[in-house]
DNA sequence: ACCTGAACACCGTTCAAGT
DNA sequence: ACCTGAACACCGTTCAAGT
């Protein structure tokens, strides 16, 4: 007789975010996770449907952490804006995971994508065009700056600062 | 005796150009490519040394037409922005090989980059850190609405508006 | 109820062998 | 010089079989 305790859905979940924290996006697969919990690959699909199960419970932990760590911060725009740069590059693998794949809609708790867009829009504090577009400010510059698009002499402090004043001057 | 006539480099850089555009960057794979061209995946490594090389050819591309199109386009800022949507949205995939994923900056031919940042910069029309801000912002809006993550109901020609306005009030 | 090996349809890449 | 089949180390997923 083997393991008598085999892995819980608990226990896969955390295994699947260190994994993600440790390989990336590309390094977390389904035979990779099960390694880790010693079991076979097969064997993951008595406690996930599919792999796009445990992608939603990524991004839902990437929402779910990423609205905190906002709510956390100071409460000005720039204080806004700056936490959630030091957020994304501190969380590199969640951020990509939870934003730059499709979102699996329906298997996320439902109203976890609207409480952090309501969040963004009332701290932009005008309509929804304009909070989208501060949105994708903030996203298109840790996007590119993850991506290592930005050159390396590149002060990007400073741009970081140019942004933030073009919030609130449209 | 079978085809006298193998691929050459050029037709393999076409005929990975239309797998792109019909199957997406997950769609592109050596085995796919080599179906298209009627040889087995490991003749590819004839012409080429290796899968990157082919992402090279394409992100050159991207660069190059790109750039085109925003030279093209009116004068003004709100014309530049707005021919950079109308790019991306048109050709969503070589814009996602191209911005999305790291480039191979070794691989494509030298000053290609550069061209394209100095292009930005004029547009904007002040410093570096201002140019890599509205770069954020028209990047950002683009990966998101690819990506899906606005609402269906976003009236997005007025982010767009709002973003647009954003830019040069900083 | 949970785990397994074998299998299927995929990847990128290498390499000895053929023409 | 170019192409091939076989192989290696990978994917996600299914399924009959074991406990």
């Amino acid at each position: 007789m083997a393991n008598t305790d085999g892995p819980t859905r608990e226990r896969i979940s955390i295994t699947a975010y260190e994994l993600l924290k440790e390989k990336g996006v590309s390094g977390l697969s389904m035979r990779a996770l099960a390694d880790r919990l010693h079991i076979k690959a097969p064997s993951l699909y008595k406690h996930v449907a599919d792999k796009d199960e445990i992608i939603a419970d990524l991004q839902a932990r990437g929402l779910r952490e990423f609205g905190e760590a906002i709510k956390k911060a100071g409460k000005s725009r720039k204080a806004k804006a700056l936490a959630y740069r030091k957020w994304a590059l501190g969380n590199p693998h969640l951020y990509e995971i939870t934003v730059s794949i499709p979102l699996l809609r329906d298997r996320i708790p439902p109203g976890l994508e609207d409480g952090v867009t309501k969040m963004i829009i009332e701290i932009t504090g005008k309509d929804h065009a304009h909070a989208r577009a501060v949105w994708a400010l903030m996203h298109g510059l840790v996007d590119l700056e993850i991506a290592g698009r930005f050159p390396k002499d590149a002060d990007l402090d400073l741009t970081w600062k140019r942004a933030i004043a073009m919030i609130g001057k449209a």
